[in-house]
DNA sequence: AGGGCATGTTACAATTGCGTGACGAAAACA
DNA sequence: TGTTTTCGTCACGCAATTGTAACATGCCCT
């Protein structure tokens, strides 16, 4: 038995592109133009994976998002948002509903495949709390809050994302590029030392684990080992 | 050697800008104006990626883009499709064909170089170990450390990338010229002996290993099998 | 043994890369 | 609407890195 996914996204051209890709790899997909049609197939279907933009008609990502989680107390349905530049709030937001990752549109469709592969392989139905640590810093991506130990970090939404990459890759170097690509998304027409000053902020709030972030010179940053 | 791209695109002048950019990054570019000379270049080249219009005059993109498919079947070359924005349905076809991304017309420049290097660096067809290791020298690329029998060593960015290369091809030698292609890039325009300096950097730090990095007298250096 | 090259060694100046603080614009919020 | 927060960019200065030159040493051949 194949695995089932459910798109529930309103422009048509992004959902046959989904389709095609995701069938390609041998998933069964099923479509929702809205978010009650959605919710409609969740429970109808309840698939593997649900692939949620945040902008719908209707009943809209994030509220899709909490229900999905009411709805189904005991067997908890991954979920990848697909946002768009600028909707950081709804980002926010739906991490904080049950989330396990999102996309930043306009997406590759690659990335898109590979993240999708990641979330059902990590979590699939049983899935653990997805909580990364490392030198007592710690980072709850659903709940999308961050501490060091035991103290709350008062994050902003990017900080977080830039955070929660370096963490998710910790021993490795992250060099800019791929940090633009990771955390601002592939259209970010921007600066790349953009990166250094949100590695400055963030640093300025790890407070005593800040020496844990390190500068690679001429290659990136990492968290160490 | 660096990575061939061949551009099949009827406007001449985003051929130029592609070529022109492609370059800039090191690339080798070939350019076809439509898709019956795409595909003998292709075939002539065999090219790392290909960059391809949809809307081609004579044999369109996805025609091109089956018949790249069909005429490899070992080697699988990743392609990037342009499509003009209303062409979904192309898009869909042309990916459903093999295609591994896609960008839009009109398409930022920086974000199209995006995707080709993450379209190589998946596809890429030199899968290279991510651990190194000899006579207790080991490196680890995507973390972007180095370490002789346990003890980190404090690599610069340089001298890292000369040790990789020279690890990558333990056994053989290296002559100065493959290194300053190889780690320098090709664009390097100094003086050769601009190496020995480095291997004599690394050899300082690589503490008791220093004895495996050889010289090999009037060819270049070599680290020992 | 000695000459001629190739490589090792050292020092240095120019360049590059990064940290830092500040600023204006845009977005979020009330 | 006005206020606050966040974001991206910039300019400056310091320090690490880098390429080169000049000199020293070692190797190979006759």
């Amino acid at each position: 038995m194949s695995q089932q996914i459910l798109i529930v996204e309103d422009e048509a051209d992004i959902r046959e592109l989904l389709r095609f890709n995701l069938e390609r790899e041998g998933f069964t997909v099923h479509e929702a133009a809205d978010g009650t049609q959605g919710l409609a197939l969740a429970r109808q279907y309840t698939p593997d994976l649900v692939i949620l933009d945040v902008m719908l008609p209707g009943v809209d990502g994030f509220e899709v998002c909490r229900r999905l989680g009411a709805q189904s107390e005991t067997s908890h349905i991954p979920v990848l948002m697909l946002t768009a530049r600028g909707e950081e709030v709804d980002r926010v937001v739906g991490l904080s509903l049950g989330a396990d990752d999102y996309v930043v549109k306009p997406f590759s469709v690659r990335e898109l495949m590979l993240r999708v592969k990641a979330v059902l392989r990590r979590g699939g139905r049983t899935a653990e709390s997805p909580v990364l640590e490392r030198h007592g810093i710690r980072v709850r991506t659903e709940a999308h809050s961050a501490e060091v130990g035991g103290e709350m970090l008062n994050l902003t939404a990017t900080e977080f994302r830039l955070l929660e990459d370096l963490l998710r890759h910790a021993g490795s170097v992250r060099t800019r590029e791929q940090l633009l690509n990771n955390v601002w998304g592939y259209s970010f027409e921007g600066y790349a030392r953009t990166v250094d000053t949100h590695v400055r902020r963030l640093r300025a709030k790890l407070g005593d684990a800040a020496p844990m972030l390190e500068t690679v010179r001429g290659v990136g940053y990492r968290i160490k080992e």
